[in-house]
DNA sequence: GTCTATATTCCGATAGAC
DNA sequence: GTCTATCGGAATATAGAC
């Protein structure tokens, strides 16, 4: 066994985190997030203060779980192509577990843009640059095709996180089961990849 | 001129598409709509009783003017590599006019996924199979590499949706100013149909 | 059809007992 | 720390005059 036994204050982030996710800063309520931690409103705010403190702290938090993790691969010393591969396998599996993250976090940062500019996001850049470098330094010894690294990084990041912001539309579109998709988020974890790679390679 | 004078009813619903995209269904508020179409809230309520209904209109309108937009091409008699060349055009130049209305969709498909099983998106769906069966004869008959018509399509989406999604984090990460964000998109219009068909070129 | 004024509901936040 | 009860404001919706 581990659980020993949860802080209030743990139940009550884990209950927020699901509803904000679920519900979008506007739509969740205080009320819904206090019922699923098992107490009430009161205990919330002499928790976190207000709606506004506590939905920063999730914001925060998700940002933190969700971007490091495709970021990371980015500056390893690895090979192009393997880093490629490696981001795909990374964003799918994490995503799995968490299915209303990729939402949450492209709303949030579409309604407050500057929310960005600053604190830890800004510290990725130096792995995005190192990224960059690389794929700069191919195409000019000609090893992959001519392509801006900005444009290369929207294409890889678009593919693998479009599919599940728009699995709804996917599903209706292609006449997909909640098991028929999972199985082709699955193979894309590693034909996102190749795809990639077959476009850039010389 | 052509301004035959916006009535009422017209008025209300440029206000209410304009909030409800900028602010989320959740986050728009009857007064600004009221606000922007130089009105008061009780005629709000004349007109369209009440926020629900108002808001089942404008995310139909919504829906109806997008995804058409997208799906319109892919039926067409077109070579396959026409049409991919062409979705991108059409998508860029619509989204460009309509910067909130991905997000939008994205939002309300997620949030109400059954609101698609039904009506005009349906229809759509013979589009698309047009499209998948033109992907695979092109495979079966080698003339594009081996790729499942589900997994090409939803790159084709990704690319040309994803973007304008993501652009905060794209022009934080990128260091782009909304002009450089600009040109990358235009860039786009043409660079997601090469990339894509170098991917699948045999 | 359009307005002002008001009713009603909902929700974030606080007071105060235990 | 946790609860019950309640306040105060904001937002949707309606009443009723013009």
């Amino acid at each position: 066994m581990e659980s020993p036994k949860p802080s209030t204050e743990e139940l009550i982030l884990e209950a927020a985190q699901a509803v904000f996710l679920e519900k979008g800063l506007a739509g969740a309520r205080m009320q819904e997030i206090a019922d699923r931690a098992g107490i009430n409103k009161a205990l919330l705010h002499y928790y976190f203060r207000s709606k506004e403190k506590l939905s920063e702290l999730i914001i925060t938090r998700a940002v933190g779980a969700l971007l490091p993790r495709v970021l990371a691969v980015l500056e390893t010393d690895q090979d192009l192509f393997a880093k490629i591969r490696q981001v795909a396998g990374e964003y799918v599996t994490f995503v799995s577990r968490n299915s209303f993250m990729p939402l949450f976090i492209i709303n949030e940062v579409n309604r407050n843009p500057q929310f960005f500019l600053k604190a830890s996001v800004q510290h990725e850049k130096a792995r995005i640059d190192t990224f960059r470098r690389q794929v700069e330094e191919a195409v000019a010894q000609g090893r992959i095709r001519p392509i801006s690294s900005a444009q290369l990084l929207m294409n890889l990041m678009s593919l693998v996180m479009f599919p599940f912001l728009g699995k709804p539309i996917f599903q209706m579109a292609l006449g997909l089961s909640d098991a028929d998709f999972k199985r082709e988020m699955e193979s894309r974890r590693t034909e996102v990849a190749e795809f990639v790679i077959r476009a850039i390679q010389a």
